[in-house]
DNA sequence: TCTGTATGTTTGTCGGACATTACTAAGGGA
DNA sequence: TCCCTTAGTAATGTCCGACAAACATACAGA
């Protein structure tokens, strides 16, 4: 007796936490409640809607995960702009868990990241550039002790190689760019962390294309700057595959065996 | 007395919601909790974390909003996949209050759409191609009562419009990329909703892009479907110039003087 | 077997309470 | 007069207890 000539309706039921959460992010968007503005007290709230405190503290803590509202300090609630890296992190998260593999990350970046390069050879300015040197500094000496057999310095080459694509992509300063890229980029650069140890030569590698694409960017040459970051994110998937690791399974697999230490599946 | 040997530190203070939502957070990330597992009642929950059940419901707010967590029935709350609609949908809903720029906004599909053709054209399967067929008709008969002179069939070409590149990614079969472009495209295409009343002959011209498009994909050819694509964002840039539209202004502005009615552009 | 009812459980919401801690304003010293 | 200290106020975070509505399950009846 599936049909009866309507579909299956959602329906759900409005509740009252629900409610505030909409009423205020539909005041937001709207631009009735505008960034930076500060809302009122629990308390006011609760007798504005005429609902409990506790119904409101609920509706709050929503918006405050989406980011629309935020704690300029522990007593003010201000209306804010969700920030990215916030947008980011989720998006990243739920990417890990779809389990999406090294081959979808790689052909999104791969159309992405050199026009994230080419935009920043035209639009960098001075403190992006200053920020990328130091980016490359670090990225050198880490390279440099990882060579000489230091255990930890594979997590610090990863963040930042990480950090530098975020780099270039903010200079570019394509914020539509940025979001888009953000998770994707998290995610394919910290394959590197299994790369490393297999393929020695890797960050020295990664040292150079770097160095071209910052030569590039200050150049303000965005051909040349695309075309180094094309061979750079060409050359990790030469290097993945070179190190004998699949592209097709996800970058971080959804707890084979579990956590770290004993992980027992409880019965 | 700014300085006393430690630069400014967040240090936020760890609220009892806060410990709750990032403990089952940590317990979902790590496969403790898996994807459709259930979780105990908040009154157990109260009793297993030692705090209020207020306070487990706020945190429980938390993961509800991220995502992670998901209410299959009003009894049931399960561990889940954040699903990528709502993530678009926060991103785009970012992009506007980010107030970002249609050129912005094009420059980042200009890199994305054609890869999502391509693939499509790789991968569709004939689901897929149903779905695209299916859409073009509806945008062919929305089209044809548009050029009727029906005054809502607007709103309708942008949906369908939008609809369409999310099928062709979706086609494309690679998530990472979906995930990226979604909040761009659905930002961009609702941009020709101010197109349209502007440049009649639009809504034409995209009905032979889509058609051209969904043939290179029926026939698997990905260089052509590319090729569509471009051609139909080029197209969509310079109907937008030739409207006379400005490109390097707000999609859509913050409030210029409220909601719907008037929507007169402001002095 | 199917339907309808009774019982128990869980969620959503409410009201009130209290400790801690930001903010505020009054008061004292230079 | 201005600055610093101090007391007071108010808001948040957390807790407790309560209740109606909804849902799930078991059971009785047709």
């Amino acid at each position: 007796m599936a049909a009866m000539g309507l579909d299956a309706k959602p329906l759900q039921v409005a509740h009252a936490y629900q409610m505030v959460s909409a009423e205020l992010e539909a005041r937001i968007l709207d631009g009735r409640l505008r960034p930076g503005e500060q809302l009122p007290g629990e308390v006011e709230m609760a007798s504005l809607f005429g609902v409990n405190r506790s119904t409101i503290r609920e509706g709050i803590r929503k918006l405050e995960t989406e980011g629309l509202v935020r704690r300029a300090s522990p007593r003010k609630l201000v209306v804010s702009i969700p920030r990215s890296r916030d947008l980011a992190t989720r998006s990243s998260r739920a990417l890990r868990l779809l389990e999406v593999t090294f081959d979808e990350l790689w052909t999104t970046a791969i159309a992405t990241e050199p026009l994230a390069a080419e935009l920043a050879a035209r639009n960098a300015d001075a403190e992006d550039i200053a920020r990328l040197d130091a980016n490359h500094a670090r990225l050198t000496a880490a390279t440099a002790s990882a060579e000489a057999g230091a255990p930890d310095a594979r997590g610090e080459i990863v963040a930042l190689d990480t950090q530098f694509h975020s780099l270039v992509a903010a200079a570019g300063k394509n914020r539509a760019l940025m979001l888009a890229r953000e998770p994707v980029g998290f995610l394919l650069y910290s394959g590197m962390e299994a790369l490393v140890p297999r393929l020695p030569q890797a960050p020295g590698r990664q040292v150079d294309a770097h160095a071209g694409m910052i030569e590039a960017i200050r150049a303000g040459d965005p051909a040349r700057a695309g075309d180094w970051m094309r061979k750079h994110i060409r050359d990790f998937r030469r290097g993945y595959e070179m190190a004998g690791l699949p592209m097709d399974v996800p970058i971080a697999p959804l707890v084979p065996g579990g956590a770290r230490p004993g992980a027992e599946p409880k019965a």
